[in-house]
DNA sequence: GCCAACGTTGGC
DNA sequence: GCCAACGTTGGC
C-alpha cells in the first residue's frame, strides 16, 4: 500500500466540508495535471492520503483520508458547466481521472508547512521544495510517519 | 495583493 | 522541436 498527499484550497473544498459528505465520501475531482493525473491513476483502495490546505493563512497538513475508489473519468471534464471542462477531452478517451476519498480522521493538531520545511527529515518531501505546485504527490512511508509524529510537536 | 515558479499553448 | 507568451498555483 502506498501513501500519498492531496491538495486543496479550504476556501473551495476543505477537510470539513468532506466530513460533512454522505458516508464522508467524495470524489476528487478537478486535477487538470498531468503528473498530478498520473499519480492519481497508481492510487489503490486502501491507500492512506494526507488531506492537505494549500492557499489559506497556515497551509497544513489537516487529516488523513482513504482511497476507497480507484481511478475512474473525471465527470467534471464533460460537464460544459463545471469550471473545470475540458473541450479537448472526449468522452471515448478521457483525458482526466479522479479518485473516491473517505475521510479517516481530522487531526487535532495540523502540521504546518512550516513545521515540515523546519524538519530536516523531510528536506527530500515533493512539498517542501521550492516553487512545487504539485496537487497530488507521493509520500514515503518514512515521510508519512515522520509527518504523523509531529502531531502535538510543540516548535512550529 | 504580489510575484516567483511552473506547466501549457501555439507560432514559427 | 524550440521557446516566448500566457495563465495558474500557492507561499508570503
Amino acid at each position: 500500500m502506498s501513501y500519498w498527499l492531496l491538495k486543496s484550497e479550504p476556501s473551495c473544498f476543505s477537510i470539513e466540508d468532506l466530513a460533512k459528505r454522505k458516508a464522508q465520501t467524495e470524489l476528487w475531482d478537478g486535477v487538470r495535471n498531468y503528473q498530478a493525473r498520473n499519480f492519481m491513476r497508481q492510487m489503490k483502495i486502501g491507500d492512506l492520503a494526507f488531506f492537505y490546505h494549500s492557499n489559506t493563512q497556515i497551509p497544513a497538513v489537516v487529516g488523513v483520508v482513504k482511497i476507497v475508489r480507484e481511478a475512474y473519468p473525471d465527470p467534471t471534464q464533460f460537464n460544459v458547466a463545471d469550471p473545470h471542462f475540458d473541450p479537448k477531452s472526449h468522452p471515448a478517451n478521457p483525458r482526466w481521472s479522479c479518485v473516491d476519498v473517505q475521510l479517516v480522521e481530522i487531526l487535532k493538531n495540523p502540521i504546518s508547512l512550516a513545521a515540515m520545511k523546519n524538519n530536516e527529515a523531510l528536506s527530500d518531501f515533493a512539498l517542501v521544495q521550492k516553487g512545487c505546485r504539485l496537487s497530488v504527490m507521493p509520500v514515503s512511508q518514512t515521510q508519512w510517519q515522520t509527518i504523523l509524529s509531529m502531531q502535538g510537536a510543540s516548535g512550529g
